[in-house]
DNA sequence: CGCTGATCGTTAGCTTGCTATCGATTTGGA
DNA sequence: TCCAAATCGATAGCAAGCTAACGATCAGCG
């Protein structure tokens, strides 16, 4: 029973490295191509609306950020009528990694599917979708009594 | 078709979360369950052993294994026999955790997957392990040409 | 018997996630 | 108008994964 969450694990594991490997070639991390990929769509976010869209904290854009700053991928500008909010705005560079990048993941998704029937692929995306709506659903986990600590 | 690749992030990180919170109750962090488990069943093996079992890196293992040796769930003995080899021990402290913590592992896979039929949940458990094999199996990953770079 | 190479664990340093806290700015009410 | 509260990014510090490099120990050959 408990199987499930261990293959889960691994497999999502593999597909990572695998994913940072290919992706490192294109000078971009796997942590940074989730940035990327939404910035391709919609430049200028600001660090925390992107966390929104990627459902990850804001610190960790913020860090994410700074990284990709460094490696000449985006560039922070604060926004003139709110000196709170910094906008993120991606660099040529990064507008070139685009194709390639998104060929790397396209692959990436065929390969690591490539033995799975149309009909396997389906369930699979179902039974995940399930697993997620009930992880976020009704968020309170199972509590089994832990006070004697 | 990289949708499923981005469903399988997601859960797992949610999965991840939820152990990681439910089994922070008993003391014990995600990463440190899993040295647990395998210690539990055979004490006394050394930080590679662990690291092949555990399907992670040697310093996976020493760094997490140091950790639990602040937090008193283990201690290290070095091997009388070959110096080079350090024996990881449980204490009664990480004894005392197994029950509660293989009851919340269990409650956990039983709420995550208590929306599939058996007969999705045959469905996911195939499927993942196609995609494990298919991912260990001809390792080399689909290489698009990264050359001009 | 001694030295060289192999085999361990450890350390250093990176990425990517998190929470908690801080500082700056904006907004809204008195 | 001005001060308090809210909002936002940045920082600090932790967990858990990785690679690369280091140091100690063992084994085997000369």
């Amino acid at each position: 029973m408990t199987e499930v969450l261990r293959l889960l694990t691994r497999a999502q594991k593999l597909l990572r490295a695998a994913a940072d490997e290919a992706m490192s070639r294109h000078g971009v991390r796997v942590g940074q191509n989730l940035v990327l990929e939404v910035l391709w769509e919609t430049d200028g976010l600001t660090p925390g609306e992107l966390a929104a869209r990627l459902q990850v904290t804001t610190p960790t854009v913020v860090n994410t950020a700074t990284r990709m700053e460094a490696a000449g991928l985006l560039v922070r500008r604060r926004d003139p009528a709110d000196g709170r909010l910094v906008r993120l705005h991606l660099t040529p560079k990064a507008r070139a990694a685009e194709q390639p990048i998104a060929e790397a993941r396209r692959l990436l998704a065929e390969h690591a599917t490539a033995t799975l029937t149309d009909e396997e692929r389906r369930h699979l995306h179902s039974a995940l979708k399930k697993i997620i709506e009930q992880m976020t659903a009704s968020a309170p986990p199972p509590g089994p009594g832990a006070d004697g600590d």
